[in-house]
DNA sequence: TATTGTTATACTCTATAACTATA
DNA sequence: TATAGTTATAGAGTATAACAATA
């Protein structure tokens, strides 16, 4: 009866997928965390450098996160020094979230964090590898309508103790 | 000064990854949801299942989760009537976990979502592309050192209410 | 003394609901 | 009445520390 096959999900790509992905939220979160950024803090700061002034609702719908826990992670941000809450003129119930230099400054060094991972994530890959990887991604996120930006799966990859690793 | 880019990390490998890696482990929760099976519980059952009895320690190192934890997992799949405990002989510290007639009929039908998953996942790829897709995440995988099976992080992937998404 | 299973506690993140001020 | 921001509360999930039984 009971049939002990050696996993046979091993050579799947929803579990290849997982894993990495995992993997890579994971390692992503590890170099942002001497910046101290947190991911979601990346999401935030990036997109408000990368398209200008938001509210705190338009900056939660974009990063897909609930606008209740937009207000601590902007009060986060704000206390930092890296944004600013303004009025919106007309609007006067919302907040403009607004960039200060030293904000554009933070949003630059997080950026450029981006190219040496990309780089380690395809170290073990060829060249043509490499372009086929990203193509077929690009083409499986449009088909899932995975937006392009941080996600709220994402936030939750933090560093894992993990003292496991097969004892 | 605010330079305001347009989203310079669209391509990255590292952001699609993440964010295919975490819509692939939701997708694998919602999948396993109707079968009442969280993606935690999937692992020791169908680690179980395909390598025969263990102890809870040896389950909890086995999926990266600490052996506390690993407790009420098999609370819940004994509670289900999947698995039961039976003292080690040698070592009566320890409790062997054992899969039932149920819980292996339970693994088959957990094991059986994969496929549909992994073509849905392709569905938007040609076979060459499918192809190059598993190799390079494998590649990667290993390079990483990301172990074939279920790990911590994908256990944090759970069906999201997210009203978000651009209101 | 170390380890297995267990329980309890604290901390983080999130989900929900309410409140205020504006529209 | 509906919405933006805020706050509070409760619920998951996990990390840490302890404990009893056994090695």
């Amino acid at each position: 009866m009971s049939s002990t096959a050696p996993t046979p999900y091993a050579g799947s790509i929803a579990f290849l997928l997982s894993a990495v992905g995992a993997r890579t939220a994971q390692l992503f979160a590890q170099v942002l965390e001497p910046l101290g950024l947190t991911t979601r803090a990346f999401g935030v700061l990036t997109n408000v450098a990368a398209h200008g002034p938001q509210t705190q609702q338009e900056l939660a719908d974009g990063l897909g996160i609930h606008r209740n826990n937009m207000v601590g992670l902007v009060d986060e941000l704000e206390g930092a020094g890296w944004v600013r809450r303004r009025r919106n003129q007309s609007d006067r119930r919302a907040f403009d979230i607004i960039l200060t230099a030293r904000g554009a400054a933070m949003a630059r060094r997080a950026n450029a964090v981006i190219p040496p991972l990309d780089q380690r994530l395809a170290a073990a890959l060829t060249p043509a590898q490499h372009r086929s990887l990203s193509a077929a991604l690009s083409v499986v996120a449009a088909d899932l309508d995975v937006q392009p930006g941080v996600h709220p799966w994402l936030a939750r990859a933090r560093p894992n103790h993990a003292g496991a690793q097969r004892s």
